[in-house]
DNA sequence: GCCGTTTTCGGCCCGACTGTTTTCAGTCG
């Protein structure tokens, strides 16, 4: 419930997204309506599977339904139903008994089911509007179970709802994170501490920051805590669990548990929800109990496991698993089979083929963006400054003749006799205008190592014309990387409505990368996205499209989407050995040296 | 409502904190 909403309208949200949605509606509602628990969480379930899922759900049929994980004869036919005429009768039948309201009361922050439930049945509130004003009249006041600190927690909850905390990105969520931990590192007794969660995992989007500490009191790193220069608020302040708002919009939790727990703990922090339950249960199944304090035997209370997460896992019979598979997407059942993928890391990266020079929209003049690159070990380097048809971008063919010439004459220096060894290699950003060209001549971007194509505007084309589009700038024998394939910026502007298993398929057909653009507010593509075009075979470039050398660094949030998507070293090209790239950017030109 | 190298029926994750209900329900992660 109260999942992550993006903050914009999603223009092509697919089939899958509008049933997940709908599931999880339906989930809301039988739990309002004090339906069985467990029916409520295989409709959250069976809402993450399809969500999740590769095929779409509008194309299959009751049979191809019920292979998603989930989803068993009555989900199927629901769907079914829902495709056939947009609606499904049972949901229909909640809706009209309880209004849409009732269930967004439930976005109140401690505010869950039976609440909303208890005030709609004993007082007729169906919205956060009159649930306020209930309070003001003291209308709550009768109704058993509602004290006075109820009330004010719940228009506390309603103050926060509507100056709403938005979820943060990776990178802001990433800075507050180790601070915290570097504050409490330092803290007397303290012997072990780090960020768990979903930032953890790489989530694209972050709603709290989760740290674990180890220690033997937990006194001094619940104080300290409490004490950071930005809290705003303790939320909740007890010997194992603390939660804090701060002042700059996040909240964070801090748990601290006894040293020997630091596995089970960090398992158990890390999540996700739905993975911790996944593991749970396969623990229940082997007659264990699994907690944050460790693994037990469920008869004899008798610890097996609890100091790294390694032997928690290998005592259910499992490989340890990365956090960014930690989302029940099928990583339980790639483990028991010994089938998890080998995830590229961010060691694997040999370098970055997107990035800027201040001859264009990037703050640092060549020279600083090529030291910074051989500093961070890298291979090989691709500078790729906006073409002409950015016009104020003021690009000209000289202008980049220019920038070649001095590329050329630093590759002699880094790649020659007393240089770290790094290549570099003279690329370009092309746009691709609304009819899929992009802004040279075939004979111009022949002198280019490597061309990035990506659309900067007109978004709103239309389905049809975009995917063309896009499918056309990949047919163009001199692009080897579609940049930010879906234009997004998180929070901001929605992806681009387009065809992307038709975009998936044309990548693959045609040599064609897709980048996983690792700039916070864009990781573009996203994880779903990836996993989808990774059953299409297409290679992928994890970049940086870095405008300053602070922001070479932010290839770490792509390298966390690309493992979110499942990815190995071999399916991302920039983790290939120079010689392999460059084939791989020849693509299927002739004539070529 | 889904699911099964302990089950086609009988199960369905676990613990911390809060407020108020003198023993626990609700919510959260």
């Amino acid at each position: 419930m109260n999942g992550a909403s993006p903050a914009y309208s999603d223009g092509m949200t697919r089939s899958n997204d509008e049933v997940a949605e709908l599931l999880r509606e339906y989930a809301d509602l039988i739990s309002i309506t004090g339906g069985e628990a467990f029916k409520a969480r295989v409709y959250e379930r069976a809402a993450r599977s399809i969500g999740g899922y590769d095929a779409d759900v509008s194309t299959l049929d009751a049979k191809g339904l019920r292979e998603i994980p989930n989803v068993g004869k009555s989900i199927a036919e629901k769907i079914v139903e829902y495709v056939r005429s947009g609606s499904v009768s049972e949901v229909e039948a909640l809706r009209a008994k309880i209004p849409a309201g009732v269930r967004r009361l439930t976005a109140i922050p401690m505010l869950g089911p039976k609440t909303a439930c208890v005030l709609y049945e004993e007082l007729g509130i169906s919205s956060v509007e009159e649930l306020a004003d209930a309070i003001h009249k003291e209308r709550l006041r009768d109704l058993k179970g509602f004290g006075p600190k109820t009330e004010e927690n719940i228009l506390h909850g309603i103050e926060l709802l509507q100056s709403s905390g938005e979820r943060v990105l990776l990178d802001i969520a990433t800075d507050l994170a180790d601070d915290i931990v570097t504050e409490l590192s330092q803290v007397t007794g303290c012997r072990r501490c780090t960020h768990a969660g979903s930032l953890r995992r790489f989530r694209e989007t972050i709603g709290d920051i989760d740290v674990l500490a180890a220690a033997g009191t937990s006194a001094p790193l619940m104080r300290a805590f409490t004490e950071l220069p930005y809290v705003s608020e303790v939320i909740v302040h007890g010997r194992k669990k603390t939660s804090i708002r701060t002042t700059r919009g996040l909240s964070a939790d801090l748990r601290v548990v006894p040293p020997d727990s630091w596995g089970a703990a960090l398992q158990y922090f890390t999540g996700s929800k739905a993975h911790n339950i996944r593991t749970r249960e396969l623990a229940v199944h082997q007659k264990l109990k699994l907690s944050e304090y460790g693994l037990f035997d469920a008869e004899t209370e008798e610890k097996i496991a609890s100091e790294t997460e390694e032997e928690v896992y290998a005592r259910l019979g499992l490989p340890w698993i990365p956090p960014t598979l930690r989302e029940d997407r099928g990583e339980i059942e790639a483990g028991l089979h010994d089938e998890l993928p080998d995830l590229v890391e961010e060691e694997d990266i040999r370098g970055d083929l997107h990035t800027h020079t201040d001859l264009t929209d990037g703050l640092a003049p060549l020279e600083e963006m090529v030291a910074a690159a051989a500093e961070r070990g890298y291979a090989y380097y691709a500078i790729t400054d906006h073409g002409p048809d950015l016009s104020m971008q003021r690009m000209t063919d000289e202008r980049m003749l220019a920038q070649r010439a001095r590329v050329r004459e630093l590759d002699g220096t880094y790649g020659g006799k007393g240089g770290t060894g790094m290549r570099l290699l003279h690329g370009v950003e092309l746009n691709i205008d609304t009819h899929g060209e992009v802004d040279w001549p075939e004979e111009f971007l022949a002198g280019f190592d490597v061309c990035v194509a990506s659309v900067h505007s007109h978004f709103n084309q239309g389905r049809e014309a975009l995917t063309r589009r896009i499918v056309r700038a990949c047919e163009n024998p001199y692009v080897n990387v579609i940049g930010h394939p879906t234009t997004r910026i998180i929070g901001k502007r929605p992806p681009v409505d387009a065809d992307l298993d038709e975009i998936f398929a044309a990548c693959a057909r045609t040599g064609t990368a897709l980048e996983i653009n690792g700039h916070p507010a864009r990781l573009d593509l996203r994880d779903e996205d990836i996993l989808r075009a990774r059953r299409h075979g297409v290679k992928f470039a994890v970049d940086s499209d870095a405008h300053s050398v602070l922001h070479l660094a932010n290839i770490r949030y792509g390298v966390g989407m690309a493992q979110r998507g499942w990815l190995t070293r071999d399916d991302v090209i920039n983790t290939w050995p120079r010689t392999r790239l460059l084939g791989f950017l020849r693509k299927g030109r002739t004539g070529r040296k």
